[in-house]
RNA sequence: GCCAAUGUAGCUCAGUCGGUAGAGCAAUUCACUCGUAAUGAAUAGGUCAUCGGUUCGAUUCCGAUCAUUGGCUCCA
């Protein structure tokens, strides 16, 4: 194996590409080009508008740089030499960067064959190293990251020490692709968008509506087992609540334009929390009866700019599994310890159990006072430490109004979904002016956490699908299993065990189509159904079914009473 | 919103160097009655995303719009 990590094999691969890209084309100016989590990239600015062709050419010229086992060569300058060289070579974007590099650090240089790179490094020692590469995509980016700044062209590629890893991580790839929730959307039927809609408002099918609405009421049921209340509130508000709540000056353009009724203007609602806390004001409340834990499946719609959506991961309207917690400041600490061991217990039930935390602090402009945000942050951190959890921390990474956690989960394939989000919210209490009555006869605020466990319906479902496959548990599957009688004379037989099965409170149907069992079979395998039950002369004759799962494969006959408890088993313990 | 690509039947795609289109799967009908990933035949299905321009003629060329895809930015 080789000695050198990943990084610096992939950041040697994106100076191998630019350099590349040096030698095939004209005025070429370069930006930066790192590595990645699981590639590389590099920016360039460039009269050439790069296709896939271009990538070919790139690639190939790539492969005669790496197979002269090229070296990797550092020096250093000067800040008036580097200055000089780059302006040379009509290199701007490394001019500003070379500006952005603090005094008295070092500047070095790496050349590899013609092409010299302002770069901290550091680098394998010859371009021979990388063992294995591919060059993914062209795509667009803005020079610094900033939307004001010119756009450049950015090529993705990834490196690796193995062409036996580069193999494998292809293959994850065409996993996730067979994976993709946009394609098991259509073909297993369960949820779709049109263009007389509109993007990002998503029309679920019955079969995702039937999953939906499965694990809408577990979570119901989960929540009044843990004491939350619902509640429902309205999908629009004058725009007074909008004012108060600061989401006119600080979120406008994120929200639908106002509709004018009677005069006043009523805004569809990008959040929930300030009608939650209309209820809360709605009359006195005394400490005495916080923590109030309140939940909604609350519909909110956002404008999201038309590039970012993205199937049921990013749409613009979604239904947030939405709580708040308000709380006395006695009662923070336990409030959250109880919030995190609530949702990792809820992910666990769909089969996530990888999960990662992050702690978001406070950041340099705010509101709340200091001693808030300490005490908040610390019941975050000490939340995350009861629950055995390391948790990563992204300093000054917080909101304004308040310090976070967020959970990302990892999915059966090893990816990373950002999901629950617990945070902190110093704002809205003070803007809502909400109290209580205190042990002291006095009125005090109180403390608000915002908490969503799936984050949005829509993206869970999302993250569902690609998690699961299309193969949903028993317990969530519209149809848990389908008869497959092989001839017309065992249609009385499959229908007499699909009562029996209904009966008993499982999702049956019968193929009754005038097909082989071999072709009954392919459909229900492409329909990603868990329980495929043959009935066939001989089954018949035995009063018995034969039991093909999608899990444990071919089962033989069974009596359909056993069957059906195995089924029901299934469902109450919720198997993933 | 920005950069780039794409848009042909329900789905996956082919095709037309300008003369109004085709396959497989799915659907429907008929026949077949079959033992664990495809029984056969027939039928039906399209304003070639939308609008405009060029042209005798546009699905094809040009422009705009809409939508989608890969990124960037954004996700108080």
């Amino acid at each position: 194996m080789s000695k050198f990590p990943v990084e610096m094999i992939r950041h040697s691969a994106a100076h191998v590409m630019a350099a590349a890209v040096q030698n095939l084309y004209e005025n070429v100016r370069f930006d930066i080009g790192p590595a990645t989590e699981d590639g590389f990239y590099y920016d360039f600015d460039m009269p050439v508008r790069l296709t896939a062709e271009d990538l070919e050419k790139i690639e190939a010229e790539m492969k005669k740089i790496i197979n002269a086992r090229t070296p990797f060569e550092m020096f250093e300058l000067t800040r008036g030499e580097a200055e000089k060289m780059l302006r040379e070579r009509n290199q701007t974007y490394k001019l500003e960067r070379l500006a952005d590099i603090p005094e008295g650090e070092k500047i070095s240089f790496y050349r590899t064959g013609e092409f010299v790179d302002l770069c901290r490094g550091p680098h394998v020692d010859n371009a021979g190293r990388i063992g294995a590469f591919k060059l993914m995509s062209v795509a667009g980016s803005y020079f610094k990251g900033d939307e004001k700044n010119p756009m450049l062209q950015r090529i993705y590629g990834t490196a690796f020490a193995e062409k036996s890893e580069l193999a494998d991580y292809l293959r994850l790839l065409e996993e996730a692709k067979k994976r993709d929730h946009r394609r098991l959307g259509t073909e297993l039927d369960l949820f779709s968008f049109s263009e007389n809609v509109g993007p990002g408002l998503v029309l679920w099918h019955p079969k995702g509506a039937f999953i939906r609405n499965a694990f809408e009421t577990y979570w119901k049921e989960q929540h009044y087992l843990n004491g939350y209340e619902m509640l429902y509130t309205p999908h629009i508000g004058r725009c007074e609540l909008w004012q108060t709540s600061g989401h006119l000056d600080f979120y406008k353009e994120s929200m639908y334009s106002p509709m004018d009724i009677d005069d006043h203007d009523y805004y569809v609602k990008p959040m929930n929390c300030p009608f939650h806390i209309e209820i809360y004001k709605s009359r006195n409340r005394s400490y005495r009866e916080l923590p109030c834990r309140w939940a909604e499946l609350g519909t909110v719609y956002r404008y999201e700019k038309s590039g970012t959506l993205h199937g049921l991961l990013r749409a613009r309207g979604f239904t947030q599994d939405d709580s708040h917690i308000i709380c006395t400041p006695e009662q923070v600490e336990n409030e959250i310890a109880e919030v995190l061991r609530f949702s990792l217990s809820i992910w666990k039930t769909f089969g996530f159990t990888r999960i990662q935390p992050y702690l978001s602090t406070r950041p340099s402009k705010a509101v709340g006072t200091p001693e808030r945000w300490a005490k908040a942050t610390e019941s975050l951190e000490k939340a995350v430490r009861k629950a055995g959890l390391d948790c990563i921390v992204d300093n000054g990474g917080g909101a304004f109004y308040g310090p976070k956690i967020d959970l990302k989960v990892r999915d059966a394939i090893g990816r990373e979904w950002q999901t629950t989000t617990i945070q902190f919210d110093f704002n809205l209490p003070e803007r809502f002016h909400m109290t209580y009555t205190g042990e002291d006869g006095k009125q005090h605020q109180p403390y608000m956490v915002h908490r969503a466990l799936f984050g949005s319906i829509e993206r869970f479902f999302g993250i569902l699908i690609e998690h699961y496959a299309g193969a949903f548990p028993l317990w969530l599957a519209p149809e848990q299993g389908r008869i497959l009688p092989i001839t017309d004379a065992q249609i009385p037989a499959a229908r007499e065990l699909a009562a029996k099965m209904q009966t008993a409170g499982l999702r049956v149907t019968v193929d009754e189509r005038s097909q082989s069992l071999g072709g009954k079979i392919k459909d229900a395998r492409n329909e990603r159904l868990q329980y495929m039950l043959v009935i066939g002369e001989r089954e018949a004759a035995e009063g018995k079914v034969g039991v093909r799962s999608r899990r444990e494969g071919e089962l033989g006959a069974m009596d359909p009473a056993v069957l059906i408890e195995k089924m029901q088993k299934e469902v109450i313990e919720k198997v993933c």
